[in-house]
This record gives structure tokens, sequence and C-alpha cells, in this order.
DNA sequence: TTGACTGTACTAGTTTACCTAGTACAATTG
DNA sequence: CAATTGTACTAGGTAAACTAGTACAGTCAA
């Protein structure tokens, strides 16, 4: 089973995608602290790019805080702590909710169904206090 | 007052900010049907950037079916009216929803916030059936 | 200790998207 | 008719993304 499919022609960057493809495995409960993430060798190769891409994509993770790496012994989930806090947070939340409904309404989305869609999300992402 | 900001060195394109903005304009109520959009050139000089970076802008929501372009005339806002229907657009807003809680997920947002956020924002855009 | 595996760090080059610059043309408007 | 509009070209610059190859240093198990 692949651990994650990537679009090499499509708009995102590829080391993009990973990121956000294992910060949502995370999210929704697939990926715990701890768990191990393929070598970079091993996911290049399963991808069929090149190393680099995937050692990006890790940096950029650990940089985030999402995970941390140990030379020799490979990359690992971090225990979930909100770097960002606050105001910030908020705002970057609000803005993307935003962006999701200004093309929600030229999409000819109602307002029931973008309630819904919501909701279940709510449900699969794992949104709970954890303090 | 102006149109609009744009951000030349940030991650996402300018022509790509410009539409976003007109759409979120026009789903917050502050662009109407038939209203007209500042022409290609007065844009370029106002916003300091090439005449062809908004011509591109306005050629995708043209073909978006956001608005229409007539020569000679201008830009006008289109009657809005759903371009992509049903199962289609479901997905579309259920992946922006998720990329948004996957996100919010790391940021420490607790599911009060997000519901909050949602909420707020279901109020300014008019995502309301006018059939 | 050895050897395989890990992340990391370079350099170099290609490709592509975005943007700028300039010119020109066709359609609309008053 | 004259001014304004969107549109269509060509050309070139810049930066990001990706590939390719090599090398190095820390980890772990045999």
């Amino acid at each position: 089973m692949a651990f994650l499919r990537v679009d090499p022609s499509g708009g995102e960057p590829v080391f993009q995608q990973i990121v956000d493809h294992v910060k949502r495995e995370i999210a929704t409960g697939r990926l715990h602290p701890e768990d191990r993430l393929p070598s970079v060798r091993d996911l290049a190769k399963e991808l069929v790019i090149n190393p680099n891409t995937i050692a990006r994509a890790y940096q950029v993770l650990e940089a985030e805080g999402v995970t941390y790496s140990r030379r020799g012994a490979g990359t690992f989930i971090a225990a979930t702590k909100p770097v960002v806090k606050g105001e910030e947070r908020r705002r970057r939340f609000r803005e993307a909710i935003e962006a999701a409904l200004a093309d929600a309404f030229h999409l000819g989305l109602s307002e029931e169904e973008a309630r819904k869609a919501f909701d279940a999300a709510m449900k699969r992402f794992r949104l709970v206090e954890e303090r």
C-alpha cells in the first residue's frame, strides 16, 4: 500500500503535497507521536522523485515542529504542541475558511451544504482540546 | 480609496490575488452583477504592476464565468450562476475545509474556536439560495 | 568494530511559472 | 473621429521547484 500519492504536474509543489499529507494523517489520527516516517531514500524510490525533494519536505515538517529527525535513525512524529498561538492562529484559520467560502459562493453551494461539509470534517479531524 | 492591495513578494501570484479578491468582493456583496471593474491600464497604474498581469487576472475571471469582458467597453461582473454543480462542487469545498482544519489542528485551535470562526464567516458571506 | 542505513549538505543544471516591457490591433463609446 | 477598452503578440528576466550526483556524519544492529 502506498504511503501517499503525489501529482508532479499539478499546481502545488511536490514537497508541499508531502508536508500537507503528513499533517493530515496526523490530524485524522492515522499517524501518532513517535511513529516513524519512511526514509528519505525509500520514499523517493516509491514516489519516483528525487530524494532531495523528500528531504526538503521533512525539513519543513521539522521546522514547523510537526516532526523531529535524527541522523541514522529516521524522522518521527513529534508530540503535538501548538507552536503558533492566540491571535495569529485564529487569523490564519479565518483566512482559510473565508477563502473556502468565497469559492463556495461561486460554485453555487448552499448554506446547508456548507454546514454539512463543515460538520463532517469536524468529526474526522480530532479538533479537541488536550491541555 | 484603493480597489485592492497586492503583495508582489508573497507566495501567491499577483494575478491570483486579484482573482481571489474580486471573487471575495462579490461573495461579500461589495460588488454586484453589471458592476464595472477598473480598466486593465488604470488598475495596472494604481497597483504599479504590468498591465499584462491585470489582463491575465481578468481572463481567468472570465473563463470561470465570474465576469464578462467587451473590447472598448470594459470588464463587468456577470450574473452569478453555478457553473460547477453537484458532486464536483461538494468535493472541492470539502477539500478546502479539510485543508483548513488540518492546519488548525497543528496550530492548536480548539473545536469551539473553529466553530466560531466558521459561523462568523458564514454571516459575512452571502451563502444563501437564490433560486 | 564493522557495515548498512539514516538525515544532511553541498554544487550544478534544467524546467517552468510569473512577471515585465513594448508594440500593435480590434471593438466600443461618446 | 478620437479616446478608451480588451486582446494578442514577441522578447526577456527572475525565482522556485526539481533533478542529478557526490559526500559527510550520526545511529543501530550484527
